[in-house]
DNA sequence: AAAAATATTTAGACGAATCTAAAAATCGCT
DNA sequence: AGCGATTTTTAGATTCGTCTAAATATTTTT
């Protein structure tokens, strides 16, 4: 029996998941908070609910962790917002750094029915506007593309942007006005050691990019 | 400002609207509660809520009516509702009678951007699956459709069931037997000129239709 | 190892949306 | 006009998600 969980539930699991990636042995309450712009007693109490739902496992002070179902949800939920930001490019238009709101508010609709077709109707795309995989209907993420920061690239290395780790709208239209897209292919130059600034060749220009952006770029090498 | 109306409130606002058809002079707080399947109290609690929003007009134990702006917010969401209804059946292929359900949550997504994108990447349809008329930007309704007896429709025509010539319990009968109801889609597949007989396909199925039934039948064709 | 800082949980309250039960107003009928 | 039936509103309780403030546990520093 499905029990249908509120926004709100499958917001926390969502959460929980894209945490657990960073905090291998339980995410804290504190950083669901921040993630959430929430309070932390607001976690710890949505973190009960969730715990008496066996959507995750807790203890007392002890962090918390998704429980087999809890990632099922989260996955889906995650499969839900990519595929709708492909549609949301692809089919109309918008710019990728235009749909994440939108792309969150749709991944809360309740129909496996229509994620397929949808699915199917976008030719099964594998990865999503930003570069990020795009899970399967198992919650599997088949990704075997080899990713690498920018800042980790040296002189003479050549990829291809796909994903970013910063996806605020600030870094996105700060990477659209130097026509950073992505499936952009790029070179990298030359990079200054005392800086870990990189000079980038992309297309007919060349430009300088500091270590913190290039931190938040991510690139997929052949 | 848009102060960003609850889901349940945009169904109160969209159920007001739908009776305002009928019931002219103010809708009754029974009619709503009947419709959204809730009581009465909880109506009326709404209502007043409603009404310090300015979004209807309220007059304790007189009924409850729309304001502009009120009207405003339910026409457009009768407008995305039938947007994604005919995305949901000509771009993903559900049939007509499974799409309610879902266009019920699409509904309420909130961004116009998203829903002027949508109307023109369906290339601006005037009417949904269900052969209603949708409203355009400013929440008018075009509808320029004529009233014709099933029986004048030519092979190829589309419409939809508006009404009877005939009131009898018999015919009416007949015709909920047939699921031939108020608000069905058909189309004409072909017709028999020998005797006036219709071939008509309607949801997945197809039937023949005598003359004599399809003069007492009123579409509604484009 | 004790004190200070930080993280987490508890306690108590609030607004939203709902319900039940009871009171008040209106309607319908003779 | 008045009485009963129906409709509508009020009063009070409940659940959900949130908050602040205070209490408790853990971690860090000295």
């Amino acid at each position: 029996m499905e029990s249908k969980n509120s926004f709100t539930e499958e917001n926390y699991l969502k959460a929980i998941f894209a945490l657990s990636a960073q905090f291998e042995n339980g995410v804290s309450t504190t950083a669901i908070a921040k993630h959430i712009h929430t309070k932390a007693s607001s976690v710890t109490d949505m973190i009960k609910k969730l715990s008496d739902k066996k959507l995750v496992h807790y203890k007392k002070y002890n962090g918390v962790s998704l429980t087999k179902e809890g990632r099922r949800i989260a996955t889906a939920i995650i499969r839900k917002h990519r595929l709708w930001e492909v549609f949301l490019v692809e089919k109309l238009h918008f710019k990728w750094d235009e749909v994440h709101d939108i792309a969150e508010q749709l991944e809360h609709i309740d129909s496996i029915e229509l994620t397929n077709r949808l699915d199917s109707f976008l030719e099964y795309p594998k990865y999503d506007p930003h570069g990020d995989p795009i899970p399967d209907e198992g919650g599997h993420f088949n990704d075997n593309r080899r990713m690498v920061e920018l800042s980790e690239m040296n002189a003479g290395d050549k990829g291809v942007i796909a994903g970013v780790n910063d996806t605020s709208a600030e870094f996105l239209q700060f990477l659209d006005g130097q026509k950073l897209l992505l499936g952009t292919a790029l070179t990298v130059k030359n990079k200054f050691e005392y800086d870990g600034s990189l000079q980038i060749e992309s297309g007919n220009k060349e430009f300088m990019i500091s270590k913190k952006v290039a931190e938040n770029i991510c690139i997929k090498t052949a």
